[in-house]
DNA sequence: GGGGACTCTCCACTG
DNA sequence: GAGAGTCCCC
């Protein structure tokens, strides 16, 4: 019998199970999955399960702890030490300083193959493309095949990359891919197998892994049953968070770790799976707990300590809808608030100033900007609510969407130091040549192409003959190359920036904001012990966060939360508003093809709206632009409300108006120069469009 | 061969 | 609204 652990007195009789579950036996124990509804207290129950693992003696050195981003995994190690300091004191931190195998899948991996580099024949200096270095060699190979001068028009780069990513992180056949998620594209199986082979085969040349292979590589190196037992037995305990979340490719490797499941513990909520178009499925957790014999135990986590009741109920209402579930509703004892609102707004501007007015009456009665979090399904829907912000001088930080890495001049900068890691990498290389005025496709072409028949591709790169119109620019590139070749990490990166920022200059109008954001780029990268780390890490966890002009907020400042509602997965607010919650949005109208798109944009809603601990907003426009998708080309359209939140669940809901006063819509009306209040015969033809 | 201007066609969320 | 392919002048 265990020593009383009083830590352990603050859950509830499931956390605590799960806490438990097989740790008073000897040895590792059986394998374990945890269903975890939305604010069930997942996080504190995982964190406490790994302290107590620790507490009674597991080496934090031989446990493996996989979460969905690096930023969960910080998170836990944090809680851990801070439950293990409660029984241990000071000791703790040694212990949990130790639990170093804790990150993303493809962190753990690319950690691994490096390790284990020699003995599967690959070279430890490889350097990680990330998706757009991967589109981009993509679309190296497809013109070199001859793809993209096709009678009819061949897929475009990114469509490439996608598809090759499902087939491999969902093990499926091309055909099968393409008649599934592609049907546009099925006409093109043969060049895209072409096109595939080709893209593997320069990817091993040149020495760069993309995202799919970290994972690919793992598995693959797995299949071979001396070194499965020995990575394997790396490991006493494996911890996977948000299960929900991975594919088939993860889980065969998670098999492939402890085949018999023991010291294995997966969990994740199937309600909340909302990654399908990275190939995950929600099989993985369905059918984890028959993959054993004995099966799996399986513990459910279905009391919600962040929501209130009101809140709960409609959350509870809109997933009940749900053509497949698994589990069961949320309870809460949270005492009941108001309901939340439905608001109708006339259209994205009134919906930007309704949240602004809202959120600062909010502040104004106590509750800080950073409690308070406005959700979107896609990054560019908070457009017009950023520009209201910026107007009104209210500080956000913005996740998802665009990253600072997909700006052109970090990424000129990275490829100076990929093409130094590694210069075989010829998507860095070409980059780096296009950047010379008087250097075009066929003279960086050439020049690479020199470079990948040498031993020493960078010796080579001096003695190669220059391209006649490059000049001084050539010379001033060679140089930076042969210095920054033997250069101190992290002075390299102001020897490269001495070299890139003529470039920059001449290339971007607004070189210095963009000179401030290498300075910056300058500083995150002081904070790595070496080049190798400094790229992978940057690449396999990007910081996710952009904010306004006015730059980014101190962490001691308040701000609000802007997110994707992907990126807002596993955290709460006290407040929460989700725009455009309309047909078209969400669902959105591009995934709404299949049943099962249309499920999992019913979990978003759902994952939305349990985010909020204390008042939720879902605001409908009435009308809302959308640009591009469509043959018209950019419009506005007459929307309708969500059809996840039909007629019957209507008095789950507070519906309101804003703005609230008649007159106020009626001289908002006659401000657009429109003399009816509303309407109607547009409306009419909207609901043909 | 390089590079700017032009037309054409469109599939988001992300490690 | 932007990436992708093409055209045409230097």
């Amino acid at each position: 019998m265990q020593p009383a652990a009083p830590y352990l007195d603050s859950l509830n009789p499931e956390q605590r199970r799960a806490v438990e579950h097989g740790t008073a036996g000897p040895g590792p124990f059986a394998p374990l999955l945890v269903i975890a509804g939305a604010g069930s207290g997942k996080t504190n129950t995982l964190a406490h399960r790994v302290a107590h693992l620790i507490v009674n003696g597991a080496d934090p050195r031989r446990i493996l702890l996989m979460t969905f981003s690096r930023r969960a995994a910080s998170e836990m190690t944090r809680r851990v030490e801070r439950i293990a300091r409660k029984v241990m004191g000071d000791n703790a931190g040694v212990l949990t300083d130790a639990l170093t195998w804790s990150g993303t899948f493809h962190g753990i991996g690319a950690r691994l193959l490096r390790d284990y580099s020699d003995q599967i024949g690959l070279d430890p200096q490889f350097t990680i493309h990330d998706r757009e270095d991967s589109a981009d060699l993509m679309n190296l190979i497809r013109h070199e095949k001859g793809f993209s001068k096709t009678e009819s028009r061949f897929p475009t780069k990114g469509t490439c990359l996608s598809i090759y990513s499902r087939c491999v992180n969902a093990e499926t056949a091309i055909e099968q891919v393409l008649g599934a998620s592609y049907p546009w594209c099925s006409g093109w199986a043969t060049e895209l197998k072409e096109l595939f082979a080709a893209y593997v085969e320069a990817k091993q040349k040149q020495n760069v892994l993309d995202y799919d292979d970290l994972l690919l590589y793992w598995a693959q190196t797995m299949s071979d049953p001396a070194l499965a037992d020995d990575i394997g037995g790396r490991f006493d305990h494996v911890l996977v968070d948000e299960y929900q979340d991975t594919n088939r490719l993860q889980s065969s490797i998670l098999l492939a770790l402890k085949p018999g499941g023991h010291g294995l513990t997966v969990v994740g909520d199937d309600a909340q799976s909302i990654y399908s178009f990275r190939a995950a499925t929600v099989r993985n957790i369905l059918d984890f707990p028959t993959q054993f014999s004995p099966p799996a135990s399986v513990i459910t986590l279905d009391r919600n300590y962040r929501s209130t009741q009101t809140i709960l109920a409609a959350a509870n209402g809109v997933i009940d809808l749900a053509k497949e579930r698994f589990t069961k509703n949320l309870w809460t004892e949270r005492a009941s608030g108001s309901r939340p609102q439905l608001v109708t707004v006339r259209d994205e501007a009134d919906q930007a100033r309704f949240i602004v007015e809202r959120i600062l009456e909010n502040r104004e009665s106590g509750t800080l900007l950073k409690e308070q979090a406005v959700l979107f399904r896609t990054s560019s829907h908070s457009g017009p609510l950023e520009v209201e912000l910026t107007r009104r001088n209210i500080p956000f930080v913005k996740f998802g969407g665009l990253k600072f890495l997909d700006a052109a001049h970090i990424k000129d900068m990275l490829a100076l130091l990929r093409f130094i890691e590694n210069p075989r990498d010829r998507v860095a290389g070409f980059r780096l040549l296009h950047l010379l005025p008087g250097v075009g496709p066929a003279s960086a072409q050439r020049v690479l192409d020199h470079m990948a028949e040498a031993a020493d591709p960078i010796a080579a790169l001096s003695s190669i003959l220059a391209p006649p119109r490059a000049g001084d620019d050539w010379k001033a590139f060679i140089q930076a190359v042969g210095e920054l070749r033997y250069s101190e990490w992290p002075s390299d990166l102001e020897r490269a920036r001495l070299w890139y920022e003529p470039h920059l200059d001449r290339i971007h109008e607004d070189a210095e904001t963009r000179r401030a954001d290498l300075i910056q780029l300058e500083q995150i990268a002081s904070g790595y012990s070496s080049r190798e780390k400094f790229l992978t890490e940057l690449t396999l966890d990007p910081p996710d966060a952009t904010s306004d002009q006015a730059g980014v907020p101190l962490l001691d400042e308040d701000y609000l939360i802007l997110s994707t509602i992907h990126s807002a997965k596993g955290q709460e607010w006290k407040s929460v508003f989700v725009l455009n919650v309309v047909d078209g949005c969400i669902p959105s109208d591009l995934g709404a093809g299949t049943s099962a798109e249309i499920e999992e944009e019913r979990r978003l809603l759902y994952v939305s709206m349990t985010r909020a601990k204390d008042d939720l907003h879902l605001v409908v426009p009435q009308r809302f632009f959308t640009h591009g998708q469509h043959a018209q080309g950019d419009r506005h359209v007459y929307a309708s409300r969500t059809r996840f939140i039909p007629d019957r669940l209507l008095g789950l809901f507070e519906k309101t108006t804003w703005p609230l006063a008649i007159a106020g819509t009626a001289a908002a009306a006659r401000a657009t120069g429109q003399g009816a209040r509303i309407d109607v015969g547009a409306r009419m033809r909207g609901m043909w469009r």
